[in-house]
DNA sequence: CTTTAAAGCTAAGCCACTTAGCCAACGTTG
DNA sequence: CAACGTTGGCTAAGTGGCTTAGCTTTAAAG
């Protein structure tokens, strides 16, 4: 038989694209394999298993939302760096609706990678805070006010838990425009 | 063998309180059964699968959340009754870890209870709105805003994503404030 | 050319859900 | 009270996931 020539990057890279296209849900390694053109049980030469591939997955998405979260907010400040990285936040999460879920794992403390993706992702988050001069305490409930805005919104997009005629993407920018306005007069702490 | 007298409603009722102690994902129809003393065909006299079962489990949930969320609210209004209805959302997340993720799943358009369920909890979030003077569009963008960010914080708090130290009810409790302020003072579009 | 690590394979087992078909308990009715 | 029909329980069997064990063969390294 004539070696395929898998490894555990290109692996996890097609479990991404197959993810995308079948939903996180219904990632399975029977179609990965397939995919592939191997039999199932030779996916573990690569990955440890299912729950391995998925904290994999995690990593790859992470990174790549931190990415483009992070050149989203470049050279901005303010209102115009949240808005741009909300943007890129949602745009990310439709272009990619099979990854995304898989961001929400927690990063695994004994993978480098994904602590330092999901560090990145928080960081993005933190420095556009600080252009409303959020810091300390207040800059940490900001932050997970605003992921839990941005999550809440596209999670329920895309499970279609939005029922209503009225436009989405209208509904989005009245989100962040209303982050904003809070973001600016901040019930402060002064933590 | 003697009859144990199950019915949709305690079967239902029972997945319930297992999903609570095992969590979601973790239902399974073997460990329901084992639970009810039966064997797991069973259950299929009671429940047409285990997406059924999901499904109604979804109608429970969705009724207690909606009428919880409705009792805090009543006699209230304005940021009184935001803070209300938002500490019974997370309160309700909290003592039911398996029964809030049922209640993301979208209304089933054949189950009459299952739509009404839905209608009323998002008719208890379009009620305070009201109390901010906010209706037509603007009155839909809020209630997606405000189901996102509640949404949002609850499941990123169950997933353990909130890694740092900072008190959690805290950062909640500033989330609803932030919310307060943006809905006086909403970007009206006068939809 | 030999050796060896590793990438592939088949076989087999576990656990989840589901369907088919049987049997016994119970409520109803004469 | 007896017969009957409904129905709630059962076992058996099949599907489709994941996983492990162990074999074979490729291909790289000496």
């Amino acid at each position: 038989m004539p070696r395929v020539g898998l490894n555990q990057q290109t692996v996890v890279r097609e479990a991404a694209r197959l993810a995308d296209e079948v939903g996180f849900q219904q990632l399975t390694l029977a179609a990965l394999a397939s995919r592939l053109g191997v039999a199932l049980p030779s996916l573990y030469k690569h990955v440890r298993g299912a729950d391995a591939l998925a904290q994999k997955l995690a990593v790859l998405a992470t990174a790549e939302l931190a990415t483009e979260m992070t050149t989203a907010a470049v050279g901005r400040s303010g209102g115009d760096a949240l808005r741009a990285m909300a943007d890129a936040y949602r745009g990310y999460a439709l272009r990619h609706p099979g990854r995304y879920p898989a961001t929400q794992r927690v990063p695994d403390p004994a993978d480098p990678e994904h602590v330092e993706a999901g560090e990145r992702a928080v960081g993005a988050i933190f420095a556009v805070l600080r252009g409303y001069g959020l810091t300390g305490d207040d800059a940490v409930d900001a932050t997970r006010a605003l992921r839990s805005a941005l999550h809440g919104f596209v999670t329920l997009e895309a499970a279609g838990g939005f029922g209503l005629p009225r436009d989405i993407d209208r509904s989005y920018h009245q989100l962040v425009a209303s982050m904003d306005i809070s973001f600016r007069s901040w019930p402060r702490t002064g933590g």
